[in-house]
Formats: structure tokens, sequence, C-alpha cells
DNA sequence: TGAATAGTGTCTTTCAGACAATATGCC
DNA sequence: GGCATATTGTCTGAAAGACACTATTCA
């Protein structure tokens, strides 16, 4: 049963603060690449449902906060990762996706690099940890579902943005860029037909610099023009 | 002043009744086409704020009803509409985009058509309206923002996916989805490139009939394969 | 000089876009 | 026959995809 005493509105001719509101959370898809692997942060829980279970990043919204702060808050809460991409996926509301209570989760995905990366005092490694997404362990609530819509829109946004610069560390070759993509597409490029494209596309500049670290010929370093997305068309 | 009485559920350490939610509500775009135009249904408020301004219809969440059943129901409480395709957008939630309260709006796009519009006794025509869209008035809330958002969202999904379905009768002519997309893209297009491009797509059966109605040539009638959205690729 | 990775060009096919003449039915 | 709309094909340029050899550094 439910009683409230609130200093409601009025909304439509009835007083919203009557009626039951559903819990809104945030959870946040961290993509990262690493070891030539796409990787998925979980954090492990620690209550019911799903205890010791691992679940994406998330909580609950508070009341002052706008949506990609409260991604934003969260994420940075659970990891200490700041300032980096963010964009809203999908809303997920099923009356029973969660089994307490009805809560309806906004999601986003959001990249890091290893630059980004400060988890080191922040997290607790047992609590929170980077799971290569060929090998993601059972996910607490319909979070697989919401990871793999978020593959997708990645894999999609690859295509026709820049989106990967949130991937990419400040200066790169342009075979580490398409590592970057043919790990996330899960399949082998033609190096030459991928430099054309990217090159074409005019997202990159050319610093003039080598990379040098091997017993073979340096490659050329590039930036991205912009660290914001961008759209081809 | 809050106070809450309610059979709270522990989530994460915490009771999440203890803390206030926001409201959630959907938010509907319902775009039809009518006398060569792109339309956009309205209603009239009737309650402060906004009062007398129009808006997008909606309204907010139940405990037991998903957010797609939620738009669903909002519509057709509004006008008499449904079974129509329905596809989620965007979730608002900018702390004070609603000036009473948090309001958080997770908003869908309806694509209707002559035939499903059976507004007629459910609904007062001074309260519920189509307005073109090259003539709306002004709109409650952030709702303008959110039909920007949708019309850009319309537009990019009849390049690639067959989702025009939702706006044409079942039985139409190539000329009259021509139409279609001229009037959304607000644009002229080649009458033989669309036809190539369209045909090509193979999302459509011709039916054999021809279609009479003037001192000319009738045209080849077609109706969609599948009244589900599909993606060309 | 051998190992390892960087860098580059051509051909073919496909798709988008510009463009105009013929076909059919009704009056 | 005249009017109104339906239907159809070619050319061109751009982008995608297949494909293999040369260049540079270091050990």
């Amino acid at each position: 049963m439910t009683m409230e005493v609130y200093n409601g509105h009025m909304v439509k001719g009835y007083d919203v603060s009557k009626y039951d509101k559903p819990s809104v959370a945030v959870d946040i898809l961290l993509f990262t690449i690493e070891d030539g692997e796409l990787k998925l942060l979980l954090v492990k829980r620690n209550e019911e449902p799903f205890k010791n279970c691992w679940a994406l990043p998330g909580g609950f919204i508070k009341m002052n906060e706008s949506l990609e702060s409260a991604a934003a808050r969260e994420l940075e809460e659970e990891t200490g990762v700041k300032n980096i991409y963010m964009e809203q996926l999908f809303s997920f509301g099923e009356p029973k996706r969660d089994p307490r209570t009805r809560v309806i989760s906004i999601t986003y995905m959001a990249l890091a690099t290893k630059t980004d990366w400060a988890l080191k005092a922040s997290g607790d490694a047992d609590q929170t940890q980077f799971f290569a997404t060929s090998e993601l362990p059972k996910l607490a609530f319909d979070h697989l579902k919401i990871y793999k819509y978020g593959l997708e829109r990645l894999r999609s946004k690859l295509g026709y943005t820049n989106i990967s610069f949130g991937l990419l560390p400040d200066h790169f070759t342009l075979t580490e860029m398409q590592n970057v993509y043919e790990v996330i597409l899960d399949k082998k490029l033609d190096k030459r037909n991928f430099r054309k494209k990217i090159l074409s596309m005019n997202l990159l500049v050319p610093l003039g610099k080598k990379s040098y670290g091997g017993a073979h010929r340096p490659a050329e370093l590039y930036r991205f023009k912009k660290k914001e997305i961008l759209y081809t068309d």
C-alpha cells in the first residue's frame, strides 16, 4: 500500500503525487579497447537481486541533475573516469525488468581510452572490471540486451561518424585506427581501402611525426581534427 | 518538504522510497500526411503551465505498463488511433524542462494514415488537431525540440528503411509514394531515379491492378511486402 | 640482408544523380 | 486528337571492394 504526503503539483487535473512513480536509473556501457579486444566495464553486485552477478555501472537519478549528468556522475563514482564521450542509447522500461520494483533505465554508451582510465585508487578491482566482450559473464537484469543494443549502435556509427576518437589516444597511427575498427566490427579490413576511406573523410591531421618502435618502418602519426562527434553527410 | 510512507525496496543498500523520484511521461509525435503536407497532431492544454498552448499528446506512465504500451495507450485515449507504427525516439530529462516538477519524457514517433484516423467521436476537435508542420503554433515545454528531433529521425529513416509504410494506405501508386518522400524531405525528387531506387529495394509487390481516376493513363498499384520496419543492409 | 610493418594504385562494380521521350486512358 | 499522368533508359561521376608490390627501419 502506498501513502504519500507531498506538496504535489496539479498536472492535467490531478495531483501527480497521488500516483506511484517508477524509479528512474541510468546504466552505462563503457567500452574500451585493450589487448586488441573490445572490453566492457562491469561491476559486481553486492546486493540482491543478482547478488554477486556482474552488471552495468549505473544508479538512480537525482532530482536536480540532467540525464547526461547522472550518467557521468555514476560513471565517475564507480570508476573515477570523467570527461569522456557519452551518448544516450535507449530507454528500457518493461515493468518486470527489475524484480524488486518498477525501474526505468535510461542507457548511455561511453567510450574510454587507456589514458582516460583512472580506476586505480577509486575502484575495488574485485568489484569493477573490464571484460572482453567475447567472454562476457552472465549479466544481471536485461543488461545483456542493453549491451547488444549498444554494440550495434557503436558498429553502425563507426561507418558514418568519427566516433572512434573516443577509443584512440591523442596521437595514433592509421594501423592502430584500423585495429580499432577491426576489433569492433569483428572482421578484417583491407588496409588500402581503409586508408583511402578514412583519409577521404578528412577528419584527421597528420602530425609530421613518426612512430618509431620496432625493427620496421615507422608509421606516420595522426590526430583527430575535432574530438566531438561529427557526421559525414 | 517531502514525506513518504511506502513499502520500499532495498536497492544498493538504501531504500529507494526514501528519495524523491522524478515523474515519467511519454510524449508522442504523431505524423500523418494530408493535403500534400506533413502534419503533426497537437492537443490544447487546459491546465497551467502553458494553459491554452498546444502540446504533444502524452501523459504519465502507469506502474504496470511498458513504455511502448504507455505511448500507445495515451495516443488511443487522446485520439482513438491504435495499432499504428510507433518507435521510441529519445528521452528528455533536463531538470527544469517542466516548471512544476521534475518530469522525464520518453518520446515516441508514431505514423498514421487517413484510414487509421478515427478521431471523429473520441476527440474534441477544438482540443485535438493536426497542424501542418510548416505552420506549427508555439509549443509547450520543450516540445519543439522533440518535434525537430523526430523529424530528423523520420527523414533519415526514409533513406534506409521501409518506414513510409506507416504513412501510405494499403494500396498506392509510386507517384503517391514519391509524394510522401517529397513532403517529408521538403524537396522534389527525380521520378526515374526515385522509382529505380525504390524498386531495387525490393520492398514492394505490384498488385497487377491499376488506379483509374482521371483523364490520363492509370497507374500500377503496389503494396508493401511487410508492414513492419525493415532495414536495407 | 632479413624481418617486420608502413605505405601506395588500378580495375571493376555499384550506386546516385542528371536528363527527355513514349505510352495509355479519358474526354 | 488533345490532355494529363505513367512509364521507361542512358550517361556520368563517386564510392566501395578486390587485389600485390615497394619502402623503411632495426637487429
